[in-house]
DNA sequence: GCCGTTTTCGGCCCGACTGTTTTCAGTCG
């Protein structure tokens, strides 16, 4: 049983208890528990059979660390199956709709008897819920419209639908009045890859209801959720939801920090506070007098310490400022602390990128325009990798052609100075992990790319070897899109990250980043577990046009997600470094 | 259910908005 399918299993149980009224707690445990199961990069399966003691792992005790081995022994939970007895699985379902919580759905299935969201719509329509107490006609009306958009948008936006989304709204808001500064808060500023709403701050004096009018008013509304004096909500036509706060300047910066969040990188810095006497929220930090309850007390009660900056929030609390890609508690706040926080890779560090696409097989551009536009980008070099002839519906390239295609490359270096182009190819890796090329040609690229593009539902330990297999053949440098997921569309294939990773690290193979913000493959996980292992990662755009050149950005925020520094990232490095690299087993094998 | 500079029991982050139960519970982030 993979991972993702153990976290699904703690997460319904989690559901299904809260709905039955567990203590709170309890559930929060659960909750934590299914956050450090989705956050490893090696597989609880292979850890079992190493016999290593689950409860070392955070918010795994005694009882997570029983399930989980019961799980992967039985495929079953007994304790799932005792609540389930009690309350219907298929409620967890309605749980997820806007506007229906665990105490909602308790009253719903045990007064009408409704256990799915078929059976909610129709006990909607039919007046049913409206006549019970605590449900309202507008209640049902929300309800009937949650149901509507859970069917039509059941997912979450990439990160780059967001950025075109949004850039009229910011423009709008810009001009509103009283706007003194706005922000975008939440995944967004973290840059996660995918985007659930967007929460939006504007600093202005308050009251200020005009900004709330501004922003209700902005062309692209579908409708508004809300609007109270500070915070409102819209839902753009798109389907993507926006969520707006005006704060005081006095607020602003801690305002900012709490709703970039994380939720969990908030709890760890609350609990700092808590211990120096301070309290944090998102209209400043507070020093509370000797003997008050914070409970008992107003939101701004106490002695304002901190924020109007978020750097002002950190440094009360002795902390260094953390960049929001890091606030996902994953030891930043105690790098903060002992000021170890790691010196970022940039955009700027960029030198070239090693993965791209031409006419040549399924690319929109010429070799020519591919090197215009990334000399134009500031690169020294670039890496010319089509497909290899396995993906025949692209027109990969063949032995055959692949001279023709080298001697065009020759042809647009030489009117070209400042960019050197490496002769490469993306190479498909096949069923039994063989390279779909001859060695030959392999041997005469500067460059070779792999990646699987096919079969993809091996299981994991045939999938392992295939991929070890390829990058074990000596031409191999760049291992890519290691997981073959695409974002909202297809999920990762089975594979044991930690055992590619350590191969790679053994071959001095770099592992990808893939820069498109459909893959962003590796994950943050896997690529800080490759930093830690010291394999080398490549963030490469896999562009099929010149535009998608500009995805590199995409892939600097993911290795940055990741921890990496400039010397974690390969394509860093200088063009004398880089031919320094790419000749490095010439020099071991010799 | 987890955890320990509050340490094996007792605590676990905090506030806004909405609708409806006219004083607050539920939901959300």
């Amino acid at each position: 049983m993979e991972n993702i399918e153990i976290a699904g299993v703690l997460e319904e149980l989690g559901d299904l208890l809260e709905i039955n009224g567990s203590n709170p707690f309890r559930i929060r445990a659960y909750r934590n528990a299914v956050r450090t199961v989705l956050g490893l990069t090696r597989s609880l399966s292979a850890m079992v059979e190493a016999e290593e003691d689950l409860t070392e792992l955070p918010a795994i005790g005694k009882d997570m660390s029983a399930h989980i081995v019961e799980l992967l022994e039985t495929g079953e939970l007994a304790r799932l199956a005792e609540v389930a007895a009690e309350v219907p699985r298929s409620l967890v379902q309605l749980v997820k709709l806007d506007g229906v919580g665990p105490k909602k759905t308790k009253k719903l299935w045990e007064s009408l008897g409704v256990t799915t969201v078929d059976e909610l719509e129709k006990a909607l329509k039919d007046g049913r819920v409206e006549s019970l107490e605590g449900f309202g006609a507008t209640s049902v009306e929300k309800i009937l419209t949650s149901i509507e958009d859970f069917r039509r948008y059941s997912g979450r936006f990439l990160i780059s639908q967001v950025d075109e989304l949004i850039g009229p709204l910011l423009a709008h808001m810009r001009e509103g009045p009283g706007v003194e500064r706005i922000e975008v808060a939440g995944s967004y500023r973290r840059r996660k890859e995918t985007i659930g709403d967007v929460d939006l701050l504007v600093q202005a004096e308050l009251p200020a209801p005009a900004v709330m009018e501004h922003f209700t008013a902005f062309g692209s509304v579908d409708r508004v959720v809300a609007a109270g004096d500070t915070r409102g909500a819209v839902v753009l036509r798109s389907g993507l939801e926006v969520d707006l706060r005006v704060i005081p300047g006095r607020s602003f910066g801690a305002a900012l920090h709490y709703f970039t969040g994380s939720k969990e990188h908030n709890v760890a810095v609350r609990q700092i506070a808590q211990r120096q006497g301070l309290r944090v929220n998102e209209w400043g930090v507070f020093r509370m007098p000797e003997g008050v309850d914070p409970d008992e007390v107003g939101k701004e009660e106490g002695e304002r310490v901190a924020g109007g900056t978020e750097e002002s929030v950190f440094d009360v609390l002795d902390l260094a400022w953390v960049p929001p890609v890091l606030r996902e508690n994953r030891g930043e706040v105690e790098a903060a602390r002992d000021d170890s926080l790691p010196d970022l890779v940039t955009l700027e560090d960029i030198q070239g990128d090693l993965h791209m696409h031409s006419t040549w097989s399924d690319g929109k551009a010429s070799v020519e325009e591919m090197a215009q536009a990334c000399r134009a980008r500031g690169y020294r070099y670039m890496a010319m990798s089509d497909h290899s002839p396995a993906l025949a519906m692209v027109g990969g390239i063949t032995p055959e052609r692949a001279a023709d295609q080298w001697e065009e490359i020759a042809r647009v270096q030489e009117g070209l100075d400042g960019i050197t182009i490496f002769k490469s190819l993306e190479v498909d890796i096949l069923r039994d992990g063989s390279l779909d090329m001859t060695d030959e040609v392999l041997e005469a690229l500067d460059l070779v790319v792999v990646s699987v593009h096919s079969l993809m539902d091996m299981d994991r330990v045939s999938m392992t070897d295939r991929v070890i297999t390829a990058i074990q053949h000596p031409q191999v440098d760049i291992l890519a899109h290691p997981t073959g997921r695409l974002l909202a569309r297809r999920e990762p294939f089975q594979i044991e990250m930690e055992e590619v990773l350590q191969a790679a690290r053994d071959l001095n193979v770099a592992v990808e980043i893939n820069a498109s913000p459909h893959r962003l493959d590796l994950n943050d996980v896997h690529a800080h577990r490759a930093k830690e292992l010291g394999v080398r990662v490549c963030i490469s755009t896999d562009a099929h046009s010149v535009q998608r050149l500009d995805h590199m950005s995409y892939g600097v925020d993911q290795a940055r997600r990741a921890w990496l520094n400039k010397g974690d990232v390969l394509n860093t490095m200088t063009l004398k470094q880089m031919q320094v690299w790419l000749d490095r087993r010439k020099g071991t094998s010799a």
